[in-house]
DNA sequence: CATGTTTGTTAGTAGACCTTCCTTACTAAA
DNA sequence: TTTAGTAAGGAAGGTCTACTAACAAACATG
């Protein structure tokens, strides 16, 4: 590159600095990468050869046999043997995740009864269960009753526990700080620091709805393009994934899409519906049309005729509200969390069809519009997805 | 960490990927990353001592000074003198970026009339500008004057130009290539390869939207957390940031908010207005009321008072499309980019009302629904910036 | 004038990955 | 049985990157 005349040099007119790159990048931080990718193809493919390992990654084969040599020392990985399968050449050494070695304890604080948990192996298949009820209680009384469900749950692991991941409604930051959640009474409240300190082992907070995304991601068959996935249970919320990153928002916030207004005032005036007060303290709220217990008050006593109606009546609400989103995010998929019985019928197939009315033809045509994958223990799974990714960096 | 029992190991239960890291990282991405760092805060900060650079960035002076020795060798930067202000300990040698010592060629292709492009220095003075009326042109007519434009740009440029960078309508993926712009005719035509080869100069393709987006991030004040850039003309597009990052969605599709469904033809039956049909083909999108033609079509003979009501209720209509994309994504601000004759008034200010009543107080009232900084020539800054980001990775 | 501060550079060290070459172990064909 | 070919895994040596430690230069201050 040549130059010419002489340098003159200027600020740009402002500091605008959104896209900055902000944190400085050290070759310790390449390897912590390679050492995640390595573990991720062993989570997701299962036992490999390192010459495989190194194929996939695109790292040489005595790359990966470096990092393969500390995870095994650190006890992570293991070698299993040769390969049967006969091909020509030296056969292939095996190694795997000791994905069964090693436990996760997750919890889930979605319902306002009970706090749900689980010891986990790494796989998520689920050892041991337990629960508490809640019976009405908030604030500290709430954090010592999941205090100690979760160390009754570390004292049932037979095996070492790498964490414990915790999915709860309301805010939370980045830190595992839960910024604020009405539902137990809690206010910016250092949940994760607070519990990794207590109990010893490293804890990761995040919501409910964004972890339940994250298991629908790791378990299920989501697309890391474009999906939603919608989590109707006693409140509406949602976890989004867009260019393979879940999206957060500017106070961590984002997906709480429970309390957008559905519901006008004015053009419900001559229909049969009113717009219900909400638990936020505004009218129409997505979430008085959609929350399970509404739709069980909307469709109890009715006719199945008038039942599909009455759902139909709300998969177009929910429709006209998704439409803005899913074109704007262009996303490939919104999934439905929560009971098949209200939601896997009238109610999914007209808020698809109102979607696809709605929008262009390239982006709703496109649009799947199901049921997830996962069960009600998907807030679960997608706790122990939390330490995955925060302690071994696999998700 | 300790080990118990025999190693047992599986694959997860299927094969989802979407978080999974997919490409190895090697030391010189580190660097290439650092010097980025070097290179940005140059720009954005203006000249500075390679000490502030290191207080900065978090490198230390050595590394630092290995960075900026390379950036002056290539001529990107260069030694400035001694500073001026008096303090204590040795008087910092200022570098600085040769901000004016390098062009970029910028071209809009936004407008249905003309191409418009510019020659621009490194910060965004325009030096030099050009335009041609298309007359119609669609398709490899097109195609062969916005060469010719750009051929004319590069003979102006009397410093050596970096890049070339282009603001298309229509679908553009990562690699400059144009999925479909119908307004040109151009379907699947790979125009950031093709003129890269032609011109011989490195050629960036994006998004209209998403280049205004770009451009009022770099110059403007848009907030990374999470923003929306509206561009309102012809049609009706959006760029979107989140997290740091601009949203592409599954197709590249992004953004296409225009054909959201905004008048409803049951609930308008009764009112003043019918749904327009839409050059999408179908009837009633957002594009419909909020394109510039259409607010010069509403408001045209209308008594200031009627001409605001009409404004009034287009903006309350964007507010009801935006409320849901607000929520879900946890919006900082919304920007209009447009006339401030037809945005900046009542439509602008039923707008943010709407979406502030329609969303959670915690949501709408920290949202921000302000004009775009940048004026006409936002989308030429952005495209500037794409070949920044592209050739020097500065944004 | 001595002292302390800040800047920028030099020298040495540790880590990370690469390429090249070697041994091991197997299949396939003469 | 022998020979050739293929593939896996590891060892040696080289390059690149950033860090720490130490130092000289240049200035302000008491």
């Amino acid at each position: 590159m040549t130059t010419t005349g002489q340098p003159q040099v200027r600020a740009a007119r402002t500091v605008g600095r959104a896209l900055r790159p902000t944190t400085k990048a050290l070759p310790e931080h390449a390897r912590a990468h390679n050492r995640s990718m390595v573990l991720a193809h062993l989570f997701h493919e299962g036992p490999s050869s390192r010459a495989d390992i190194a194929r996939s990654t695109g790292l040489t084969r005595v790359t990966v046999s470096g990092l393969v040599g500390d995870l095994i020392t650190e006890g992570l990985v293991s070698e299993l043997g040769v390969r049967s399968e006969g091909k020509v050449g030296k056969p292939a050494t095996l190694v795997g995740m000791r994905t069964s070695d090693f436990l996760v304890v997750a919890v889930d604080l979605t319902d306002d009864e009970r706090i749900l948990g689980a010891v986990m192996t790494l796989v998520g298949d689920v050892v041991e269960r337990r629960s508490v009820p809640l019976e009405g209680r908030v604030g500290e009384a709430a954090l010592e009753l999941l205090e100690q469900l979760c160390r009754d749950l570390l004292a049932l692991a037979d095996r070492p526990v790498i964490g414990l991941g915790i999915a709860s409604p309301g805010v939370i930051d980045t830190d595992g700080r839960v910024v604020q959640a009405p539902n137990r009474g809690w206010y910016d409240l250092p949940l994760a620091a607070l519990l990794t300190e207590r109990l010893e082992v490293p804890v990761h907070v995040a919501n409910d709805a964004n972890t339940r995304a994250l298991g629908e991601f790791t378990y299920g068959e989501a697309a890391g393009s474009g999906s939603m996935v919608l989590t109707i249970g006693e409140g509406v919320g949602a976890g989004i994934v867009v260019d393979g990153a879940l999206v957060l928002g500017r106070h961590n916030a984002a997906g709480e899409i429970g309390h957008v207004t559905v519901v006008d005032a004015e053009s419900a005036a001559g229909s049969d519906e009113e717009p219900a007060v909400c638990a936020c303290g505004r009218a129409g709220c997505l979430e008085t049309v959609l929350s399970v217990p509404a739709l069980r008050r909307r469709t109890s006593g009715l006719t199945p005729e008038e039942s599909d109606a009455a759902l139909a009546s709300v998969g177009r609400k929910l429709g006209i509200a998704l439409a803005p989103v899913v074109s704007a995010l262009d996303l490939a998929e919104v999934l439905l969390a929560g009971p098949p019985d209200l939601l896997d019928g009238p109610l999914r197939e007209t808020a698809l069809s109102t979607v696809r009315e709605r929008t262009m033809p390239v982006i709703g045509h496109g649009l799947a519009l199901r049921m997830a994958a996962m069960d009600e223990d998907g807030a679960l799974a997608g706790a122990a997805v939390l330490v995955l990714s925060g302690q071994l960096g696999v998700s």
